[in-house]
RNA sequence: GGAAGCAUAGCUCAGCUGGGAGAGCACUUGCCUUACAAGCAAGGGGUCACAGGUUCGAGCCCUGUUGUUUCCACCA
């Protein structure tokens, strides 16, 4: 017995079966076919501290769907999967998971620290990735990587060396951006600015040569005790009796100068600008113009620098240690060990009984913060590492100009180039001890530092085993650089290198081109020579039904899991390719779900009904050879349904693809073919019933596979039990247009019987006929070849009990009918004692007066000479034919009204 | 301050190179028609934000306006 399926689609006992035996034929196995051109994904590798959230299952739907098209197309495909070690989010997760025992990354040492955050790694580092399975996604399983493992911290290695034997790569004090939470450095990209509420402060300092009381605003009153100037600009007529003159420091009652610069806006404020360089970028560049002291007042966590503090730096400078542009320390004094907002309070506190403010003045802010903790970051000046852009953008930009790399949808290469062009050198170290941490060592005897690629065990220079590796670590976007050429194993030139690179598509959002895709290929072209991909298809954010983010501060998190749960991955899936284009963000609610596993169902029950109406012994898909016309309509749809879809996908447009798809199963194939094969499948004769089922098994096996990329477990699980060939549809042959399955007249003639079944329907249904109701049907038609075997569809379809095809009505006592009229054909229905003639006659009117405005919209553009003239040939007969078919349906109408009298 | 997206049926959104306004959900009516009520059949519903322009022809291209969202930069 044929295996039969159950009434109602049910994931549950589908989807876990199903990927177990893809996984155990290995068909997501990248195995380097010589003869096949290449496809390669890599993954954009989720953070292993991360749970498998809605962005992560549009993205690889995305990339599934991609990647089974072009595997089933004959491509050599790899998709290559993997996780990131997220430096900053891992330690905290650890950091605070300690801190509930009571300890401390301090108490218990890096080593120890470093014991944990791999068990931790072992732990949940893998929960993510049995997630994704859950989506269906055909990744490699046996080439995943891990940004942290061995093969990946080899290439960061080599990098972070050649770089630096390049210049590309520096060590220096610099403006950084200071999260006093994480208690580490972070780059420009990981700063989040956000709006707050805050005040403007208007001050006094007073100019010492003067006496005068110099009005001065700023945001951050706090930083004040470092400021070592005040600027003024040197065009200010306002100011140029005070160029050379001296302010005192409010409060430390100190001298420092005033100084011309242009930061200094006469446009703004007063035009006096307090200068911080410890701790504001502007004021840093200032600083550096006039050579002024760096004086730091804030610690690295966040509170006022006091005695210790002052004792520490000084020691450096003492022993000469430290390095150019190491900035002072200041002893705060009573402020000392204050965190900056107390600070802000008492010197605020001071200032106000100093009589040094003028006046408070409410602001609203964008204020930097962190994009992990969301803490407001303080800049600070802080020897860190960096990365030279300008060299390495250059080339960047030249490749997506020049097409190599190519942007989807376009318009997100401005978006790319604006990042490029304006970013400053990336800072990339990080205070933390989980990540790759920088091959830098420091020789405590002779002072030299190596940057090598292997660990020393005596510093090169002196022999001295007194040396000490850098305690940092690079930032985790370092790595994630390298990914398309580090997983394949470079530097090593591996096989899979040579086979998989460069890659293809990289799939991602765009919230994440700045910090991740313009790094990839600007370390891809600056390492490998060759950009890392050729297209960037880049998707929106999924929102919640309200249209905002998802986010766990506001606990609108939808979880795949429990979707895939209630409704399939499938159902997940479809709904996440659908309905949207890309780049765009959507909205995800439980409705459209809903539809999509209503879609499923529909899908499953179709199959259910060929099912029932085979035999065992059915062959493998074929086409027959005495195919019924409406075998040849929708083997013609069929046909163009295969190039819609195959076309849609090779443009990246997946959402119209799949609509393409839904639109052909539920209205074509199910609305219409099945009902129509009904028609022989009911009859006795075994021709008639074969080449129903064969049409049946070819038409649906086929659009199961152009189907499976999106909705891989349900579309494996049908072409398993229909009459198949191959071990899995995922492995199967992508489907592809012929010349010889196209039937236009064929599909046009079907077309016209449907438009009459249609019309005979709403007709009925206007006068509330019950279907019960049979009629006789009289169809005078022109071409009444058409209409000739009509009989079987207007019975099964249209409710008749039987059918006359005459090429005019003359041959019909129309008496008493109700009639109806289409392009080619006017049908009489007899329902005498149905038959309003008044209520007809006001039908005919209103469907006459409709015909004959669409008439009169053609015919004025027929006559229009612009029209004739200018518009192509194709549209022009469009219309002409158009004119024709109205026409004639004007004219049936007319005969219609004629016959009532 | 710079840039981009969006504005189409009650709701959510498609509409690809300009040539017939579409889908899903919701709504109305009639149907358990032996694949499917998670269904079938029929139907109502739109000044395509507004104002100009280009064109024989504009939802689509251009300019401006309004509303909205986002990204980048800056704000002493």
């Amino acid at each position: 017995m044929r295996k039969q399926l159950e009434k109602v689609y049910d994931p549950k006992n589908v989807e876990d079966r199903i990927y177990k035996t893809w996984q155990e034929g290995k068909y997501f196995h990248a195995k380097r076919e010589a003869n096949k051109p290449t496809y390669t994904i890599v993954i954009p590798p989720p953070n292993i501290t991360g749970q498998l959230h809605m962005g992560h299952a549009l993205d690889n739907t995305l990339q599934d769907i991609l990647i089974r098209y072009k595997r089933m197309s004959g491509f050599d495909t790899l998709w290559l999967p993997g996780t990131d070690h997220a430096s900053i989010a891992t330690e905290a997760k650890i950091v605070e998971a300690m801190r509930k025992e009571g300890l401390t990354k301090e108490a218990i040492g890096r080593e120890a620290f470093l014991v944990r955050a791999w068990d931790w790694k072992k732990q949940y580092g893998g929960r993510i990735i049995e997630q994704l399975k859950k989506m269906g996604s055909s990744c490699d399983w046996d080439r995943e990587r891990f940004t942290l493992d061995e093969g990946c911290s080899k290439a960061v290695r080599e990098v972070f060396v050649r770089l630096y034997e390049q210049d590309l790569i520096y060590r220096g004090n610099r403006m950084v951006n200071w999260c006093p939470h994480c208690n580490t450095s972070i780059s420009d990209a990981e700063v989040e600015y956000e709006e707050k509420d805050s005040n403007f402060w208007h001050l006094y300092y007073t100019v010492k040569e003067t006496g005068e009381k110099l009005e001065l605003a700023t945001t951050r009153p706090e930083t004040m005790l470092g400021d070592t100037a005040v600027a003024i600009n040197s065009e200010d007529e306002r100011y140029k009796h005070l160029h050379g003159c001296h302010v005192i420091l409010p409060l430390l009652n100190k001298e420092i100068p005033i100084v011309c610069d242009e930061h200094a806006d006469m446009t703004k404020g007063t035009g006096v600008v307090k200068i911080t360089p410890a701790h504001d970028p502007n004021d840093f560049e200032v600083g550096r113009r006039h050579d002024l002291p760096i004086v730091r007042t804030f610690t690295y966590d966040g509170h006022l620098t006091g005695k210790k503090d002052k004792e520490e730096a000084d020691e450096l400078f003492r022993s000469g240690k430290a390095a150019q542009g190491e900035p002072e320390v200041l002893d705060c004094g009573k402020y000392a060990g204050m965190d900056t907002m107390t600070a802000r309070k008492a010197i605020l506190a001071d200032l106000e009984a100093g009589g040094y403010i003028k006046c408070i003045e409410p602001l609203k802010h964008d204020v930097g913060t962190c994009y992990r903790c969301h803490t407001s970051i303080e800049p600070m000046v802080s020897k860190q590492w960096f990365v030279r852009m300008e060299p390495l953008a250059g080339p960047a930009m030249e490749t997506v100009e020049k097409g190599d790399i190519r942007f989807v949808p376009e318009r997100f290469t401005k978006n790319y180039m604006n990042w490029m062009r304006g970013t400053r050198d990336w800072c990339i170290s990080r205070q933390l001890w989980w990540g790759h941490r920088i091959p830098a060592w420091y020789c405590a005897d002779c002072g030299a530092m190596h940057v090598l690629k292997e660990d020393p065990a005596v510093c090169p220079s002196c022999g001295s085993a007194n040396i000490e590796q850098d305690p940092d670590t690079l930032d985790t976007w370092f790595s994630s650089a390298l990914w398309p050429f580090s997983t394949l194993g470079w530097p090593e030139e591996t096989e899979d290198l040579a086979h998989y690179y460069p890659t293809n598509t990289l799939v991602t959002g765009y919230d994440i081109i700045g910090f991740w895709v313009s790094r990839m290929i600007f370390s891809g072209l600056a390492y490998t020579g060759k950009a890392p991909f050729d297209t960037v298809l880049i998707h929106g954010l999924v929102r919640d039904a309200l249209g905002r983010k998802m986010s766990k501060s506001l606990g609108n998190g939808i979880d795949p899991l429990d979707i895939i749960d209630k409704f399939g991955a499938d159902a997940l899936r479809f709904t996440l390719a659908t309905g949207n284009s890309p780049g765009n963000d959507m909205r995800f609610s439980d409705e459209k779900v809903e539809a999509s596993r209503n879609f499923a169902n529909k899908l499953w029950n179709a199959a259910r009904f060929v099912l029932i109406n085979l035999e065992d012994d059915e062959p493998d898909p074929y086409i027959p050879a005495d195919l019924a016309l409406e075998d040849k309509w929708i083997i013609n749809k069929y046909n163009v349904l295969v190039k819609e879809v195959t076309e849609n996908l090779d443009r990246f447009e997946l959402g119209i693809a799949v609509q393409k798809l839904y639109d052909f199963i539920w209205d074509v194939l199910c609305d219409w073919y099945i009902e129509l094969c009904k028609i022989r499948l009911n009859s006795d004769d075994p021709a008639l019933k074969n080449t129903a089922k064969a049409v049946l098994v070819y038409v649906m096996s086929n659009t199961l596979k152009l189907l499976h990329p999106f909705m891989p477990f349900i579309t494996e699980e049908i072409w398993q039990t229909l009459p198949h060939d191959g071990d899995s549809i995922m492995i199967s042959a992508w489907p592809v247009y012929q010349e010889a399955l196209s039937f236009p007249e064929e599909g046009d003639a079907m077309e016209s019987i449907m438009t009459v079944i249609k019309a005979i329907r709403n007709r009925r249904a206007e006068m509330n006929v019950p279907p019960s109701r049979k009629a006789h049907l009289y169809i005078a038609a022109k071409k009444r070849e058409i209409f000739a075997d009509a009989e079987k569809y207007m019975i099964r379809l249209a409710c008749a009990s039987g059918l006359d095809v005459c090429d005019s009505d003359a041959g019909f006592d129309t008496n008493g009918c109700v009639s109806v009229v289409t392009e080619t054909a006017t049908v009489y229905m007899p329902m005498a004692e149905l038959v309003d003639l008044e209520a007809e006659r006001k039908r005919l009117q209103k469907e006459l007066e409709n015909v004959e405005k669409q008439l009169a919209q053609i015919e004025n553009k027929l006559s229009n000479q612009g029209f004739l003239a200018k518009a192509p040939s194709n549209v022009i007969e469009d219309q002409k034919r158009n004119r024709e078919k109205l026409t004639e349906k004007a004219d049936l109408i007319k005969a219609g009204l004629q016959n009532l009298g």
